[in-house]
DNA sequence: AGCCAGGCACCGC
DNA sequence: GCGGTGCATGGC
């Protein structure tokens, strides 16, 4: 048993930052409330304990830690301040989710980890999708660590997960998103899809590849694209997303395709923020329901 | 109890 | 191409 006691500190200041925000809007799963504004964050194959208290964001690591990975992870060298304002002279919604929302930054997440999460997040609601990510680590991933009792394991690897098979997710309780997992990891192992050389891509190609994957569709692979590829163009349409545009932008009974290509016109190259600001101010109020 | 959840595949037209 | 339906499971 290794025990994290996450001794170390290291402090800044960021500006549009918000450390609640930033993981409870829905586009990571693997955060764990430990108290007012402090979490134990999985990711990079790492534990973190990060607190937000006023100005100062504490992360439990040293300088050399926090520039090789929790800065670039939380993207905090992008100046939000200009793309708020683009996005805020555009419209008046908009500037009301921004302004609620004002903290939100898009993580720089693992291109694995959003395929198979996002594969698992279809029909199911976050705490489950949480539960799911979480079981699929324990059983395949590496263990990390402990912190008060709880043991952490890293997302599984392509490689950890090759052996995978249909029975075994089902037992998981990942239901008829099983099918999905396997084909994903039996392209990626056969180097079907390479998800390195898909960085190098144009959005387009990048689609195109994730969509051979069975269970993956327009929706999966641009979560993928907006919050592993950091294509910021890219705008996820759900049934949230539907809901929000239907109810301030469209009023007529609309599709996704619609939406879609509304929301390239509307949001430009900024689209991707502007989804995530709508989508977690619009879940969070409930917006169309 | 029955409906719905960060969709998608499959089917009919 | 477009809309309707089934799919596993859990929460309300």
């Amino acid at each position: 048993m290794n025990s994290l006691n996450f001794n170390e500190e290291f402090m800044i200041t960021v500006p549009d930052f918000d450390l609640k925000q930033s993981l409870e809007c829905g586009q990571c799963f693997r955060y764990y409330n430990i108290g007012p504004n402090a979490y134990v964050i999985v990711a990079n194959k790492r534990v973190i304990k990060v607190a937000h208290e006023q100005e100062q964001v504490i992360f439990s690591c040293d300088e050399a830690e926090f520039k090789a990975h929790w800065l670039h992870y939380f993207d905090l060298e992008r100046d939000y301040g200009a793309i708020k304002q683009h996005l805020s002279n555009q419209d008046a919604y908009l500037k009301v989710a921004i302004t609620e929302k004002q903290g939100v930054r898009l993580l720089q997440q693992d291109p694995w980890e959003m395929l198979i999460s996002f594969i698992l997040s279809q029909t199911k609601q976050i705490p489950h999708i949480k539960k799911l990510i979480e079981d699929l680590s324990l059983h395949y991933g590496t263990y990390i660590g402990h912190y008060q009792d709880q043991a952490f394991y890293a997302f599984p690897t392509p490689e950890q997960m090759e052996s995978v098979t249909e029975a075994e997710l089902r037992a998981l309780k990942v239901g008829f998103r099983a099918t999905y997992i396997v084909d994903a990891v039996q392209k990626v192992r056969n180097n079907l899809i390479d998800l390195e050389t898909l960085r190098t891509l144009s959005n387009e190609d990048i689609k195109k590849q994730l969509k051979t994957i069975k269970g993956v569709g327009d929706k999966i692979a641009d979560c993928v694209l907006l919050f592993a590829y950091s294509r910021y163009d890219v705008f996820p349409a759900d049934v949230w997303i539907k809901r929000i545009i239907e109810h301030y932008y469209l009023l007529e009974n609309s599709n996704l395709n619609k939406i879609q290509e509304f929301a390239k016109n509307y949001f430009g190259i900024y689209a991707g923020f502007a989804q995530q600001y709508l989508f977690y101010y619009g879940r969070d109020n409930k917006l169309g329901k």
